[in-house]
DNA sequence: ATGAAAGCGCTAACAT
DNA sequence: ATGTTAGCGCTTTCAT
């Protein structure tokens, strides 16, 4: 195939313009010190005037570094992709990497061939490191990458003992200062919407839950446990079954902002009200939702600091050359908003 | 920075340890014609034993290619990125383009200075073409590929004489044949809940709008038009601005999918049934909105083709060296479900 | 402070 | 069918 873009100029082209040597040239383009001014400002003409731009491929070949971090979803069904927490998640590590000169760029990984494909590219050397995000138990691709000694940083670990270096908040904590709240205020059958049974996330945070509930003497009923995945869907269709089964229900704690907008919706479908009747408390609470279904507590991750700590822990690991993993733990905050 | 994965074997290397020289080697990893089965199947064994992977900037640089298309959100508000239209449009991008071997990167452009960084990322030859989804009106990003000769296309167009290479559905017609439908229907009272009023996306569909009323001898009023931004919430203030100003509404086109789930959503809290009182038609009907909030007409864009005539407009450009533009319009249909 | 030169690992054209 | 060779455009010593 034919792809090529012709009459770029090279940097040898801009040295004999300038007439100086491709070295200076090529320190003047990174800012390299120990460049007269003077003759700074002419190479810099002559990359103007020719409209100069440098070829990245060359630049990676010798200086073996690629200037761009991938960001891979794993997910499966990627409605998650809707979620805020993802978008707000992908802001702050562009902000976060927008210091660095790094390229963000995501990638869905949907199949086990897109798997391998973006393994390929990976370890051709295209991407300086792997942010990983919403990582299921069973997922590979981080020990592929780790095998691959690529530099790779987890948003969430994938069991109790992930090795692979992963940024994460204190669910279990989060959960069940969130629960023990409730208590607090005299609730008592208090239920759970989960997210995805496979991901530790949520078996850490259900253990919150249950820890709260056995902290105040009561025993987490089963049936006061429902499977969703995050969206607003299931938020719905969870608290609705929830609901048939516990009509007593007063409290909910809900797996993301999104499914307690959803159980919110259904919740008031069924003439309860919030907080009166029932108090739902979320994980994250983002000004979307908020607008549409304000609720008065929230489980709060810290997620400019995640999106930060992630890039922190992968520039080290590309620094030293991926011989050491790192695991950080965040805290959460639970954040009361007086009602007005 | 220490940046580099050393260690890692070339084709050089794999060239010795199989005997064969580095032409062979290349052939084999570029499944070329023209070697013998024997010596294919010696030097596969030799890639496997050490763990051979191509350097993906020697490649780029020999090859004068990158292998990568990037797909690149410029929404400043991009929570867009939430709409079941987008991902559904990744997906289908990532099908067409599995066929040639390209990695799909998307890549967000939230700012100024995040546009100049990707267009160095682009004019550096990291990718080979660029895809460019909601454009608004003004936005030059399509200018600067166009001048810098990268093949390009865009999801839709800046303005009715949009030049740069662009794949888009028939708005004008889609939303016509809607409206009309309502008014075969004996609707009277057609409200309409727009995307932004600085895409050119937006004025189509308002055409097609006004130019069915005008057909019906009706003339369309100022105040049954309001500016939505193809989210779900701002469906939701839409409908409750026109329920205000017009409650004899009966009808009402919205921008997306999205935007009508918000706009049912807002009807059943103002106790209007539908489609008895009010029948909705967005375009797009995507499965979990149909689960939450049923609707019988849509306007079916037809995503699928959409990205593969993306896809195949690259190609195109690419193969033959970004010399002309084309252009691509795809009906779209009026999708009636029977009621059940 | 700057120029010259040696690669980086691959592809593709040219020999054989 | 396969080996050889000349780049691709840049970074990075090493001289000067």
């Amino acid at each position: 195939m034919g792809r090529r873009r012709p009459g770029t100029p090279t940097l040898e082209e801009v040295a004999a313009r300038a007439g100086v040597g491709r070295g200076t040239v090529s320190r003047v383009i990174n800012n390299a010190a120990g460049v007269k001014e003077s003759t700074r400002r002419t190479v810099q003409r002559a990359i103007e005037e020719l409209g100069y731009v440098p070829n990245l491929a060359a630049r990676s070949l010798a200086g073996r570094r690629a200037d761009a971090v991938a960001l891979v979803m794993t997910e499966p069904d990627w409605r998650q992709f809707a979620e805020p927490f993802f978008s707000e998640i992908v802001s702050s590590l562009g902000d976060a990497l927008s210091d660095t000169g790094m390229q963000l760029m995501l990638t869905l990984v949907r199949s086990d061939a897109e798997r391998q494909r973006f393994l390929e590219y990976a370890r051709g050397g295209r991407v300086d490191g792997v942010l990983l995000m919403s990582v299921h138990a069973g997922d590979p691709l981080p020990d592929m990458l780790a095998e691959a000694r690529l530099p790779t940083v987890l948003l969430g670990r994938r069991s109790g003992d992930e090795y692979v270096s992963y940024v994460d908040v204190d669910n279990v904590g989060g959960a069940r200062s969130a629960v023990s709240h409730l208590l607090e205020r005299g609730r008592r059958a208090i239920a759970t919407i989960t997210g995805p049974a496979d991901m530790y996330v949520t078996q850490c945070r259900l253990r919150g839950y249950q820890e709260a509930l056995a902290l105040a003497g009561l025993e987490g009923e089963q049936t006061l446990v429902a499977e969703g995945d995050f969206t607003t869907e299931s938020g719905r269709r969870a608290m609705a079954a929830l609901l048939r089964r516990h009509p007593e229900i007063d409290g909910v704690l809900a797996a993301s902002d999104t499914t307690a907008a959803g159980a919110l919706e259904t919740l008031h479908s069924a003439g309860r009200r919030v907080p009166e009747d029932v108090a739902v408390i979320g994980f994250d609470d983002f000004p979307l939702a908020q607008r549409t279904t304000p609720r008065l507590t929230t489980v709060r991750q810290p997620i400019e600091a995640m999106g930060r700590a992630m890039v922190r822990l992968l520039l080290e690991e590309m620094e030293e050359g991926a011989v050491a993993w790192r695991h950080v733990i965040l805290r959460t905050e639970l954040m009361v908003r007086e009602s007005t």
